[in-house]
DNA sequence: CCCTCACATGTTAGTGACTAACATTGGCGG
DNA sequence: CCGCCAATGTTAGTCACTAACATGTGAGGG
């Protein structure tokens, strides 16, 4: 499949027309169940999931705790879907800056969610839209670290790390 | 230039050719003096600054807080070189999804050499890539949202309110 | 059993960002 | 005045992506 060209060639090496016709169709074809090449490898079907897990967060939380809580609180739902091929994509993704792009503009999603979800609790916008920024950024990070981490590294383990850094000074987790 | 065109017709919407006729040069010409079409806008000069004003920060700190006093030290130098199509803009490119993914591109560099910083000061990597990009975000959401606000906001201002949200609780600034 | 409707796929032709190889100009020191 | 270097133009190509239209194939109803 096209995991297995993008890891041989690399990924901008790779043309849609190669990809098109290791499966046996045509570009044409590839673009319908594709919007994008990098969507092959980049997906996101977890923004609901997340903007709710932040709304039911306490809203007297300040909206970076309520964020980084929400997060914490959607990983463990989100990491058991974590299927074989995923840290072959991440680390794939890692290696492309077209790649870490397409990752951003995915997340761009779920920072609306979140925000339009922190603002009708009341958080002024450019807070929500500060808070729901960092500590995506932070979960992003982790998540393009994993694929360079060991086998038995779990990806909540990392995101959990990184988050703890966004947390109020001595309370872990 | 090219500023007016975007503005006009929309980012996407203006082709490069229709940029280089406007100045009067060959698209050829064009991509000599820009490596892309988003690099009229998006520019980046600062990575040195930051990275020295973060490594200035005492070691002892925490990484994100560290980063944090870091990109406020240096907010002093680089908001000073606001010019005036600076918040045009930045006007426009929150407007492109692609203009705002060659931002989050062009913050990488950024982070790196924060990063790096960090590194020798002997923080461990993930815990410096988790820190740089936290506050690197909340610096960039300040930087979007700066472009929609009244005439009278300034971006110092709504970089610091952001950064103030990643502070430790009960200390602001 | 055939017909038809719908849907997946193919075909062709184009646009727009970007690149490479090579030609051309224009000013400036010798 | 000559040659040299740098900036610019020319041509032709690649690749992601799109639109308009053609084809084929399978499922359901007559």
């Amino acid at each position: 499949m096209a995991l297995d060209l993008f890891e041989r060639h690399g990924y901008a090496a790779t043309t849609v027309d190669q990809i098109a016709a290791a499966a046996g169709i045509t570009p044409m074809t590839f673009f319908r169940h594709f919007p994008t090449k990098d969507a092959v490898l980049v997906t996101d079907p977890y923004d609901p999931l997340i903007a709710e897990s932040v709304a039911a967060q306490p809203e007297a939380l300040r909206p970076v705790e309520r964020v980084r809580r929400g997060l914490l609180a959607a990983l463990g739902e989100i990491s058991a879907a974590e299927d074989a091929t995923a840290r072959r994509r991440v680390a794939l993704v890692a290696t492309s800056p077209a790649l870490r792009a397409a990752v951003v503009a995915g997340t761009e999603e779920t920072q609306a969610a979140i925000v339009e979800r922190l603002v009708t609790g009341g958080c002024p916008r450019l807070d929500a839209a500060v808070a729901a920024s960092a500590c995506l950024a932070a979960t992003t990070t982790a998540l393009l670290a994993w694929g360079s981490e060991p086998e038995d590294v779990t990806l909540a383990e990392l995101v959990r790390r990184a988050l703890d850094q966004l947390a109020p000074v001595g309370s872990a987790s």
